[in-house]
DNA sequence: GCGACTCTACTTACCGGTCAGTAAGGTGTC
DNA sequence: GACACCTTACTGACCGGTAAGTAGAGTCGC
């Protein structure tokens, strides 16, 4: 009565699954279609059944990401912009434990290397994350919740660009992301949290896709 | 009489040259000693005579930068924090120029597939990036020039990874460094810069070593 | 002032391993 | 029997790295 009826599509959400954790631990160009087989227990060739080539994978991991992200900010609509923030920086936080970066960090790293599908599709990428910092610190300024100098399209800009920095940086000084936190709230007007906003489930970035 | 007597060392400062400009266009899993042999007109094994294994000439590159960063600093020594901070900016200026993201930003992205003691070298290089960071602001701080919230250290920190950052994301959109630019500035307490500080001969980074 | 030797800086010609990618065949399910 | 989902078996390109040979310039004894 076989146990694993293996879920169709089962097979190809596992690829997706462990070539996200190379891409982020490791870059696109430093794991090969072997290192997901050899994870996986499969043949390379099952991977190129589901993704002929590495770029169509590449860019399959992308979309995802769109989507998963968009679901993400969609899911915290009420928040207020701090509690938004401080989503941002626990989402931040839950690569750094497992030894990676943020998507957009080595998909602009590695750009000059990517094929053209795979740059359009991070392009896109990007700039719906840079928008989405760029709308927090703008809605804080409006209603009076954060303060700063310069613009908000200014402040969303370095927020954005010092955390895909600072988690980085965090691989030689582990203090690097925790530092650059404290003071973006500083630099907001915002009150010290207690850096440990632990609501114990925090399961907005893990979640898995259903779809293919 | 031998027009070219290529001088002594020549082959490899410009092996050294040529996978530097490979290494932040590229990456270091990203180039080959075949892109290196090719564009200098020599065979591989010419390489492999200077620097016998890739890690060696990571190595090399890493503490060249090390040693010209060491110059840099020590050039304008007599310079006002604020100063420091525009050459600071027309450094990366001049790496984005290039299509180039600055070193600490590929090693990093780049480290869990480096070589130990590519590691390490890169350790220390980033580590004295930021402390030079920290030191303009926490210098700027005391003299009055700079006024920000937060703590010295956070905001080297800060400015330190947001550069790096936006080094990255200007590859996707050009006008990264720039807004971010403006921002630090704003954040720092000072003037807005005419943002072309075109002193015409910005040289500090280009400079060549004698050095094997 | 010249042959013998040495050293640097390469060259040619390889090596085994890994890469992405392909062709053809098998197997279970509907 | 059509189809989804694999497998086995392979290809050519490229990878970092190595062994052996060589051209030329400098150095030495004599």
């Amino acid at each position: 009565m076989k146990a694993e009826h293996d879920a169709r599509g089962d097979t190809r959400r596992k690829i997706l699954d462990l070539a996200e954790t190379l891409l982020l631990s490791r870059g696109f160009n430093a794991f090969s279609y072997q290192h997901i087989s050899a994870g996986l227990g499969v043949r390379n060739a099952a991977i190129h059944y589901h993704f002929a080539r590495k770029t169509d994978l590449g860019v399959a991991l992308i979309e995802r990401y769109r989507r998963r992200f968009a679901r993400f900010i969609a899911a915290q609509a009420g928040l207020t912009p701090a509690e938004q923030l401080e989503r941002y920086f626990t989402l931040t936080d839950s690569y750094f434990q497992r030894q990676q970066i943020c998507p957009s960090g080595i998909l602009s790293a590695e750009l000059q290397t990517l094929p053209p599908e795979m740059q359009q599709a991070g392009g896109l990428f990007v700039a719906e994350m840079r928008a989405w910092a760029v709308d927090i610190v703008a809605r804080g300024q409006a209603d009076g919740s954060m303060q700063y100098a310069g613009s908000a399209a200014g402040m969303g800009a370095l927020m954005f660009a010092s955390m895909q920095g600072a988690l980085q940086l965090a691989r030689f000084d582990e203090a690097a992301i925790a530092s650059v936190k404290r003071q973006l709230r500083q630099l907001l007007g915002l009150a010290a949290e207690a850096d440990n906003t632990n609501n114990s489930n925090n399961t907005a970035t893990t979640h898995e896709e259903s779809q293919q």
